[in-house]
RNA sequence: GUGGGCGUAGCUCAGCUGGUAGAGCACUCGGUUGUGGUCCGAGAUGUCGCGGGUUCGAGCCCCGUCGUUCACCCCA
């Protein structure tokens, strides 16, 4: 008999670790909502056609790591491999474009790449993601950057942030043509020869001796800026120095999805193997008006968070098993007669708003003090025919192990603060 | 899609030149008629990933396969 496993390279999280991925999360998303981000919550697949448009058919997300398949009504449906295109076709839809800008969303969940998994890269994996969509503003990307910064710091997470500008598509296009040119001239292999077809972005990021020496005099896209992209991301850059988020340019990042114009950025831990990117983002100037909507830009950043979480455990920045969302109380039952009555009385607690749990099963007194030390539990109380006779019981503090003496119908207001 | 490492108890792993499987932790019970954490004692636990081959004999060698892991590629 085969035991059923988990599909291949998907990320799971279960207790204990469950609670450090939850952690993660909420940081992230607290720090979404504090600079006024309302949630968008989206589907888990879309029409295929959403991200051959959207994210671009010549990216290898799109061509060959996405999970297609056809619904029972012949349609094409596929896994979400990314969260942007899904925001902007239900902004659409549902003409958010048409009322007050910027529209500030953020969107957390699993996302689906049917890649070869590897160190902190799964099949599913977990992002969080906000879009500031609508206006071509520096203070907007500056916002951007910032709620990622505020929610690592917040984390104690040490980070790098690089920066690099991919300007109008009069800069692009001026800057392909020579770049094209620069590279028809090198000597490469036929893989790499390929893949510069497709974008010739793609060389800058090769971890290869050979190709990066090569790639050293190859035209810069930074070089190429029109007089507005320019200026607006010397304005970013200035506004990140006023708020103290350190950057560096770096005018080779690549990044993999094809929307991308003007600012992009990426943050990166080195407490990470070879997927060290723990988040990316930047603006999107044509996704709206390709995708049918208004012609207007827009803004956003994903953050991995399975990459964070690896990277936090890597740091040592957890909370640990000590702390704050343990149980306040936990109740043992003497003799099989009076169970009933702890489980009324569990229940009555929990009806106050207190956190409690019970020693279920049969075991020995013993066996089930274990468990109460076993769940954390800030106090314990021990219930048997004295008590409910007298009506009176021993609270006892896990911690020093002192008891006191309490009404069992005083309970809940000992923990009423 | 390509390449390397690894699959043995719930977990981490040991297992000699092939001779029929172990440790620590965790778990259960007891030492303490109704009070946990430390300590002491006892106990339970394995299709040695799966399939085939070589051999008198395979956890160990060979082939295949699945899983996992790391790297390329790509990206969160």
């Amino acid at each position: 008999m085969n035991e059923i496993q988990a599909p291949k390279g998907v990320s799971e999280y279960y207790p204990p670790r469950s609670k450090n991925f939850e952690f993660i999360r909420e940081t992230l998303i607290s720090a979404a909502r504090l600079s006024g981000y309302e949630l968008m919550e989206l589907p888990v697949f879309e029409e295929t056609e959403l991200f051959k448009r959207g994210v671009g058919e010549s990216t290898d997300v799109v061509s060959k790591e996405m999970y297609t398949f056809e619904d029972r009504g012949g349609r094409s449906i596929t896994l979400r491999p990314e969260g942007t295109a899904g925001v902007m076709r239900s902004v659409i839809q549902y003409n958010l474009d048409k009322g007050t800008l910027p529209v500030k969303v953020w969107y957390s969940g699993p996302f689906f790449r049917a890649e070869r998994p590897q160190a902190g890269r799964y099949r599913q994996f977990y992002q969080l993601g906000i879009e500031a969509i609508g206006l071509p503003s520096p203070e907007l990307d500056v916002e951007v950057i910032a709620v990622a910064d505020r929610a690592f710091k917040k984390l104690g997470l040490s980070y790098r942030l690089d920066i690099t500008s991919l300007g109008d598509s009069a800069s692009r296009s001026a800057h392909r043509k020579d770049l094209v040119d620069f590279i028809s001239k090198l000597d490469l292999d036929e893989a790499t020869q390929k893949r510069a077809a497709i974008n010739p972005l793609r060389l800058f990021d090769d971890k290869r001796e050979e190709i990066i020496s090569q790639m050293a005099k190859a035209p810069l896209l930074l070089d190429y800026l029109s007089m507005e992209s320019a200026k607006s991301f010397s304005k970013v850059q200035e506004l990140l120095g006023n708020l103290e988020i350190a950057f560096t340019v770096n005018p080779r990042m690549v990044r993999g999805l094809d929307y991308y114009t003007g600012t992009t950025f990426e943050f990166v831990s080195d407490k990470l193997g070879a997927q060290s990117g723990i988040g990316g983002g930047g603006r999107y100037d044509g996704l709206m008006a390709e995708l049918g909507g208004s012609d207007i830009s827009g803004i956003g950043f994903g953050l991995g968070i399975d990459r964070i979480l690896l990277a936090c455990e890597a740091e040592g920045l957890l909370p640990g098993e000590n702390d704050s969302n343990s149980l306040d109380l936990f109740l043992i039952s003497l003799g099989e007669e009076n169970k009933d009555y702890v489980v009324k009385l569990l229940n009555d607690l929990r009806n106050a708003g207190i956190s409690a749990d019970m020693a279920y099963g049969d075991r020995a007194l013993k066996g089930s003090m274990k468990a109460a030390d076993k769940s954390g539990a800030k106090f314990a109380v021990v219930i048997g025919d004295g008590e409910i006779s007298s009506g009176i019981c021993a609270l006892k503090d896990m911690k020093s192990g002192q008891s006191k003496e309490v009404r069992l119908s005083a309970l809940a207001q000992e923990f009423a603060i």
